[in-house]
DNA sequence: GCGGTTCGCCTGTCCGGACAGGGAGGTCGA
DNA sequence: TCGACCTCCCTGTCCGGACAGGCGAACCGC
């Protein structure tokens, strides 16, 4: 309990190595990384989708984007094709063989909300998302558009 | 919009990022890269500590944890000796010279602190730390012991 | 004293995240 | 048409985080 100063922050800071540590362990079985399982389930939900669109929609940074997008080709998760529309943009789609991995990858992510709220009721969860949902919006605010300042 | 299954998984995902995005961009005022400031913070207030230490009450990777006191090492914030009772150990220790980061430091805290709480009422803030603290406590009980008896 | 075990630290490797910079493809206005 | 500008993506570099493996020092039982 050596909480004294930032405490939220100091909180945060300790959710987040705690949660990608879980995430680490439970993709793991799946075979992904922790980020990969969301552009894959954001593929499996919405079919292919540009770069860009994932960025904007995860968002991830453009450069790490193009590595796990890299990477999951190469695991062979992903297929990546010149958007016909426009000769910049690359499309990428979930492979047919993706979709063997999605149970597992969907088992994991259930195993890991499951973790983070054990023992909570409805009512706690929403808190959670509340929280949560508040605290990200606050420093996207501050920290999205560093063009003030 | 997206949030489906895992909302808070997913949210805790998306928190993480964006703390992390703002905590860089506010600690390189400072000269230090997020986690650093926690092992900062920690010796200026307690003083000389093993890594070992440092990883049980930071929560973090001994590996990390080497690679950070080196770079701090490295950047002349921290001085490491062998622990005289132990010779196996390290001290790590807060060099004079890193004081005059102090200031600055607590600054960058506070503001990400501010940022991240930003038109929170007292309670509400007292409403995060005990909802983060829950999440966090769950998923270290589910992850901090994988395999024990 | 000696050997086995534990502890403390280091290194290598892989990943995501962030930033800077660059290059090829579109867009739009002069 | 042509050139300035923007968009989309890639690469390089640095960091923290996680895991596996290894090495030496300390500890413990004998």
């Amino acid at each position: 309990m050596a909480d004294q100063t930032g405490s939220v922050s100091h909180a945060i800071a300790g959710l987040a190595r705690q949660y990608r540590a879980l995430a680490t362990r439970l993709l793991r079985e799946a075979g992904l990384h922790p980020g990969q399982e969301l552009v894959m389930m954001h593929l499996w939900d919405h079919g292919p989708r540009r770069q860009t669109c994932l960025c904007a929609e995860l968002g991830a940074d453009s450069a790490t984007m193009t590595r796990t997008v890299q990477r999951l080709e190469k695991a062979g998760f992903v297929r990546r094709a010149p958007d016909p529309c426009d000769g910049r943009a690359t499309l990428v789609e979930p492979t047919t063989a993706s979709h063997a991995l999605r149970l597992s990858v969907e088992r994991s992510c259930a195993e890991l909300e499951e973790a983070a709220t054990a023992g909570m009721k409805a009512a706690e969860r929403a808190d959670c998302l509340r929280v949560l949902g508040r605290l990200e919006a606050n420093l996207a605010t501050r920290g999205g558009k560093p063009d003030r300042d």
